[in-house]
DNA sequence: AGCACA
């Protein structure tokens, strides 16, 4: 017979070596927390821009008597505790340790993961993006794409310090209103960092750039407007020829894995690749050869067939847009079979290949073969695993306005939208190169 | 200004 049901009161919380601290200003950090806080004993582990406003935090000493001096000090005194002038409300956490301090996207790195929130992936071009992050420093690469979380983009730069300054302006912010088009409402910026350091754009294209170089190619096919459906001699679809098949798994009464695929498509050659992935309820895989030839052979020969007996399994298959899989070396969803497994775990850093898609204009989608690392799904910051939502693209992509030639790049920044209240520019003292935005 | 979500 317990009393768990009943709620904490006020002031009448347990003591915890766990302090919560509230009415933070949202862009506090460690270093902050600690300042405020060592007086009073070690602290062994923070967590810092907590809650949907990131106002929040929670502190947590070596042991209970030093957070107990902490609360009952500013309990009795005259001068509130602060941060950054702001008055910071402390009170024993209901946890009695911080658990998980920092997620994957957590860890400082020079290249952000950006998620816009609310708009589709023609609403913000890629020049709006290279403009609003700029104020911040020289963008060297941009590389977007869509998946589950929404529209996203990966942004690299110089060095860690400036995406930490624009990651701590931007986050939670909105892109300017008159930089969108009409019909967007809100696009607010979740940022955190993305586990990689280098990012590998192939082509310059509407989804990808890359600002240090720029001789590197256009991808005419990914210019808008530019793209229209290849059409072969008969009027239908042509589909170009490539090393990775589309594989449709259709009455699949038995489980199909890697395993199962591997040994079915390897009849052909040597398979360097396999993703499986679930797509509109269906099960459907990639399979990559080293070459053209390889992959037409299977295709012809498999077409149509069953992986089982009794017309179970049955395989359709295309040719993927995609050139080179990126695919987790070892998962019970994809295989590369081109990594050693002496090497597997050196993968842990290995760099993502942001490939480009073979030219194939009926394909509006994504010519990226993997995502950035989202939180959730490269834990660990471990490679990013490569994204079944690539796949199918969008046929109906909406064109932008503005086409990456017509875009000029304004030399001074954008005043940013906001419900905040912050006057500041150039967070934490450092001073970004370039014209810092205004905030309102 | 009131408790983290990987």
């Amino acid at each position: 017979m317990s009393t768990s049901g009943q709620p904490q009161f006020r002031y009448t919380q347990t003591p915890s070596k766990v302090l919560h601290l509230r009415n933070l200003p949202w862009e506090c950090i460690e270093e902050e927390l600690i300042e405020l806080c060592k007086p009073f004993g070690k602290i062994v582990n923070t967590k810092c821009n907590v809650g949907a406003n990131r106002n929040q935090a929670f502190v947590e000493f070596t042991d209970l008597n030093q957070a107990i001096n902490m609360v009952t000090y500013y309990a009795s005194s005259s001068e509130p505790a602060q941060v950054r002038g702001k008055t910071v409300y402390i009170q024993y956490s209901n946890r009695h340790e911080i658990v998980n301090n920092k997620g994957p996207g957590d860890v400082p790195g020079n290249v952000l993961l950006v998620t816009i929130e609310g708009v589709e992936a023609g609403d913000v071009s890629i020049d709006v993006i290279h403009l609003v992050f700029s104020a911040f420093g020289f963008v060297h690469k941009i590389a977007t794409f869509e998946k589950a979380a929404g529209f996203q983009a990966l942004i690299q730069f110089s060095d860690a310090e400036t995406a930490a300054a624009a990651r701590d302006a931007l986050d939670g912010r909105s892109i300017p209103r008159y930089l969108l088009p009409d019909h967007v409402g809100s696009c607010h910026l979740r940022i955190s960092y993305s586990a990689h350091t280098d990012l590998n754009i192939k082509f310059q294209s509407h989804r990808s750039r890359d600002y240090t170089n720029p001789y590197l190619p256009v991808n005419p096919t990914a210019i808008e407007g530019f793209a229209q459906p290849a059409v072969g001699p008969d009027g239908k679809k042509k589909e170009p020829e490539s090393t990775v098949l589309l594989a449709s798994i259709e009455n699949m009464q038995y489980a199909v894995t890697v395993d199962v695929l591997h040994t079915v498509f390897s009849a052909f050659g040597t398979v360097q690749k396999i993703a499986i992935f679930e797509k509109n309820g269906g099960t459907q895989a990639l399979i990559q050869y080293p070459d053209v030839t390889t992959a037409a052979v299977a295709k012809d020969a498999l077409e149509g067939h069953c992986i089982y007996d009794g017309g179970y399994c049955k395989l359709h298959l295309s040719y993927s847009r995609h050139t080179d899989l990126n695919v987790k070396a070892y998962s019970d969803k994809s295989r590369d079979y081109t990594i050693p497994e002496s090497s597997l775990l050196a993968m842990q850093q290995a760099p993502t290949a942001w490939e480009n898609r073979p030219p194939a204009p009926m394909y509006q989608g994504s010519e990226f073969g993997a995502g950035g690392a989202v939180p959730g799904q490269a834990p660990g910051g471990q490679v990013p695993s490569w994204d079944p939502n690539m796949q199918a693209g969008r046929p109906n992509f909406v064109s932008a306005p503005g086409t990456f030639r017509s875009q000029t790049y304004a030399p001074s920044a954008p005043a940013y939208a906001t419900g905040s209240h912050q006057p500041n520019v150039g967070p934490g003292g450092a001073s970004p190169p370039g014209q810092p935005p205004y905030y309102r």
